[in-house]
DNA sequence: GTTTATATCGAAATCGTTTTCGTATTGAGG
DNA sequence: CCTCAATACGAAAACGATTTCGATATAAAC
């Protein structure tokens, strides 16, 4: 029941090794006829050709790396479900590994990755990884690279990414939309470019609609968790009355927002409103229901794979590759939280 | 800057391939000196032996296969994390397939995995997978077939459970305790082993501590989402007015009750009681956190990576594999819904 | 000094596929 | 009848690592 070869087939239809691997290529140095009886054999036996075997000759494995910060978290999650579905479609693997959004890390799954000779890698860097050396190695070992959502302004090569600036712009023009004058903002970390972006989407919403920017209505999660949205709520409840809404740069956050509002039994949205960011399933099971922005993460993952192939085909011709930045929509989800 | 061989350090160091080869892989006959000389020069080099040339030897590839009926799902995500940890200690990459759920795309899933040539295949049977011809495939071929959590009684292989029955029972006797009389349980779909089990740990609860088994309080999810908790418990609340607690199959069906609940201001846990399974990182986020039992993901995942590897080592040495049944530990967590 | 054992090393075959380069056969053209 | 081109196939050399089987050299034993 073991796997069998081209010799097997050749054997079996007394044609040699070669013949058989040409008429499976559609080798113009076939005969039709004999391309016919080949395919019709291999189709009947299910042959496959060993990609090892394959490999050492044509160094093409068929199978992609993706190196993503988290593994369980559900955006990310989506995300490899669409890479793994465009990747499949063409017949590629995937193999996925974590970084559990530490630098060290980060470059030790890509080191794995060039070692294991994938075809190319899709890579959603880490929060604390602060330089692109291990980045570049990549692109100078000559196969393509793709970050997707947290990505680097530094390194050359294509990136998909949604507009998270502008994202966080309406989201913020939504609340002063609703009368809301006094917003203030769970902002991310400090270094990663999402979470400046979405800042600056904050500021430019409030600048449009002449509301004064404060600083110490802005604080920073640096875990991005429930309980930092907890937390800080409990402080602006305490310390800054005035506030009317709360922006947070992700879903949990906000969630942990909500909580504590629920138990002070302050009225969402009457008293203060909330907005979250990506419509993590979980915005859609609280109460009340969270208004957010859907970040579209299984597109993201399709794109990522399709970029990847298209610059994969062009290398192969040696062709010269234009690393594009492919920006996708996102939408407000407006539910009870606003 | 390309991968560089045993030829290349052979050539470095006035040596042949093969002593380089053996030297690395600490063959008797090597002089001590010289396998100093090769180590210390792959070290500095970084060389690591192409595992496509290997796999032509060896027939390791130094890859698992994982398939799984979702990949965005909290209790499957966390599964992935421990197997990946596990996997990148004794080196190994994972490669990800999702069945969807769907018998005929496990299948195909399978055979993809089979003509990879994988050292070994960890695997979630979906809801719909109703016979195990393709699981029997695999271990016809001699590799290693890990099942966990979903698995099926009729496969000859190692599997990674919790006990569910165990657990259910645990689950419902606590509501008991709390002095709940009259149950309803949101059961899973017919068809796998785990919600036919928490089913038959349900009944045999409701028996131990002498309550009536009533068939109208039990309500079949067929898709195990916050959406049928949330119907069933409408149903619930027009026709069934006694009853005072419900178990669900999983967390999401008790989300979505608990959402019915708050909408229609009946208190939890005091008027109704809400039971969960999986303990989602939802559970304790939402309002009131929901009780629920905690099954290991991780801890799941590590196993079941490392029972591959221990059958994978035996197979090596040409000894037999008995199959172990892996047994987990669940345990309650309380919280204030009950 | 001859034989035998032991320690070190290398040549070469092998895994299964791809691809280059030859060879054999046929038919057309002169 | 000979040449030449086109057609159809195969032999063999890669790819890079592993492993068997010798080969050489040195030391030990008689």
């Amino acid at each position: 029941m073991k796997n069998l070869t081209l010799k097997d087939i050749a054997l079996a239809l007394d044609l040699s090794i070669t013949t058989v691997s040409k008429a499976l290529k559609d080798y113009p140095d076939v005969s039709a006829k004999t391309k016919e009886k080949v395919k019709a054999y291999a189709k009947e036996v299910n042959f496959t050709p060993n990609s090892y075997a394959a490999f050492l000759r044509t160094h093409e494995s068929k199978i992609i790396g993706v190196v993503i910060p988290r593994l369980n978290h559900f955006f990310f999650s989506n995300v490899l479900k669409g890479i793994m579905k465009a990747a499949e479609e063409k017949n590629y693997m995937v193999i996925v590994l974590s970084s559990e959004e530490n630098y060290e890390i980060e470059k030790k799954q890509v080191n794995r990755l060039l070692k294991q000779n994938v075809d190319g890698i899709l890579l959603s860097i880490a929060d604390s990884t602060h330089d692109t050396k291990h980045i570049d190695a990549i692109t100078q070992q000559n196969i393509p690279l793709i970050l997707f959502d947290k990505y680097s302004k530094l390194s050359k090569c294509s990136s998909v990414i949604i507009n998270d600036q502008e994202a966080a712009f309406s989201a913020v023009e939504h609340l002063i939309k609703k009368g809301k004058k006094n917003i203030a903002h769970l902002r991310g970390p400090l270094l990663p470019q999402n979470s400046i972006d979405r800042f600056l989407g904050y500021r430019r919403a409030l600048e449009k609609h002449q509301l004064s920017y404060k600083k110490e209505w802005v604080f920073t999660c640096n875990s991005i968790s429930s309980d930092d949205g907890y937390l800080f709520t409990q402080e602006i409840l305490k310390n800054h009355p005035d506030i009317d809404a709360i922006f947070a740069v992700a879903d949990m956050p906000a969630i942990g927002a909500i909580k504590c509002l629920n138990e002070q039994q302050i009225k969402i949205p009457e008293k203060i409103a909330v907005m979250g960011f990506s419509n993590w399933k979980i915005a859609d099971l609280i109460t009340p229901t969270l208004s957010t922005v859907n970040q579209p993460g299984q597109l993201m993952g399709e794109k990522a794979f399709e970029q990847f192939y298209k610059e994969f085909q062009l290398l192969k011709k040696g062709e010269k590759i234009n690393h594009e930045i492919i920006e996708l929509d996102t939408n407000l989800i407006l539910r009870d939280s606003t």
